[in-house]
DNA sequence: AAAAAGTCGGAATAAAAAATTCCGAAAGAT
DNA sequence: ATCTTTCGGAATTTTTTATTCCGACTTTTT
């Protein structure tokens, strides 16, 4: 238990000197940190003597032990909040507030995308990923910047992979699609009209048609072969697109990782992409 | 930035006592903190006033307060909920232990992120997205996903944006930038010529400079006006830009709320953006 | 109700720790 | 090679912390 709950449960029946120090402590604890025991003593009006006994009352060596124990306490305060804080981000919300909100909100969509995609779909999608000739991707507007993002790493292990933000060069690019290939189609909402239209082409072309949509990603998901859950929180974060792309990256990521795990010498890989970029850097 | 990651980030510059302190403490981090100033000096073989010196050098008065950062900083990175499974992604791992691993080092990035930047820098940044005539994005290769990715984003608020994934395009764009400007520069390693150019360019044009870099973000951070960091957890998984991608947009997600906040008809914007864009949604 | 025992809390003091000063040695610059 | 700067420890001063001691007040016991 954090030392600032122990003052606080103790408070009631404790000798008023020592509940005197204990209340300034827990309204300033900020302050407390930067105090001496003798000014600490000054502030409330006591002996400096009756601050390092409340300091052993407590069960500490001395007040610096306490002073330690009181800046961990604001530490982990500040990081684990007393439970994640829910609901929605409002208007009159502080940043703290507003900072625990979106990042229990990221961490939600993230987690969640992970439990809604069972472990043989992601196989499913790794084999296919593997096996592909060409990988070719779609997705507009947000979406369209993971399918950019998962390129680039695909393109890092040596990948044959095609995207371009757009939509037309897309379809162009679907037209050419054959049964050794697979199609990356990412829509939220999975209704965008490029991004089905797409996958419908490249599905009667036979391409294996990988969907990576929201949980009610129809229709997109019923033109697909193997189909991807992404779980975003759409209540929580003000602008759902938010969550709804860090549950795609979560995924894509993912399957970047697996991918590295079958790939033998994806390590040469990866390091050769990097240094031939770190050409471009100063210093 | 926690006080162990600025010791460590330190140490090569150090003289050689204040190596040898700081090394102790980042290998004995809770040892330390039972230590007087006099113990840890006998410990490391060096005198007492070196070891307030190391603390003064760190920019505290005295080694007091650097014990109670020290304290700060264990307490935030003993942040891991149960369950977290720590270590770099290895080969023989198994789905469930890359699914674990990948997360937690998300969630690391994410929460270290907002821990290295302080409200009063966020608040600068935001100041400076809000009053700016036009705001411009720099970034290459992954980073220009993300300065894309906040592009969309404020467009969405009905702000002058501008960013193009080509550098040269970036680079013409800055050339037109002026004192009501503000200029965003994503760069991870602050080290990407064609970024550090632009930015150079955009400060003598007199227009705002917001770098956004990992912890070390050399040269670049010393070009800018702001500085904003984000932290990858490079060691955990392999292809270290997942995280430093996570860790960036974690901070573009936190000033687009924040500036939601600030801008009374930006549900207005959203609302409409959405409107105009479900009409090319299927259904 | 009075004495005894115990608690509370501050002043004074002792002990410890921290911070500063000073100076010689080593490293670097000219 | 000489001058300057930096480094780092010993010694000293200052500050802070911890303990002791004692009077005032409370509670218990007889």
């Amino acid at each position: 238990m954090s030392v600032l709950r122990k003052i606080n449960a103790q408070l009631e029946d404790m000798a008023p000197a020592d509940r005197q120090i204990g209340r300034f402590i827990l309204d300033h604890p900020d302050q407390m940190l930067k105090l001496s025991s003798a000014a600490l003593a000054a502030e409330t009006g006591r002996s400096q003597s009756s601050v390092v006994k409340f300091s052993q009352k407590l069960g500490f060596a001395g007040y610096q032990e306490l002073k330690l124990a009181v800046s961990k306490a604001k530490a982990q305060e500040w990081h684990a909040p007393p439970g994640m804080i829910h609901g929605s981000i409002e208007v009159g919300d502080g940043y703290l507030t507003i900072l625990q909100k979106l990042i229990s909100s990221k961490m939600l969509a993230m987690q969640q995308t992970l439990a809604v995609n069972g472990e043989q779909e992601i196989e499913r999608a790794l084999t296919a990923l593997n096996d592909a000739r060409r990988i070719h991707m779609a997705g507009v507007g947000a979406s369209s910047l993971v399918a950019r993002d998962f390129s680039y790493k695909l393109m890092k292990l040596g990948r044959n992979v095609l995207h371009d933000s757009d939509s037309h060069v897309q379809m162009a690019n679907a037209s050419t699609l054959n049964a050794a290939d697979v199609l990356f189609a990412f829509s939220y909402s999975g209704a965008s009209i490029e991004t089905l239209r797409i996958a419908e082409l490249a599905r009667e072309r036979g391409a294996t048609v990988v969907a990576v949509t929201g949980l009610n990603g129809v229709p997109l998901t019923q033109v697909a072969n193997i189909r991807l859950y992404t779980a975003a929180d759409e209540e929580r974060v003000r602008s759902s697109s938010i969550t709804a792309r860090d549950a795609q990256l979560m995924l894509t990521d993912l399957l970047f990782i697996l991918l590295i795990q079958r790939q033998p010498d994806a390590n040469d890989y990866v390091h050769n992409s990097e240094t031939a970029v770190s050409v471009l850097k100063a210093r």
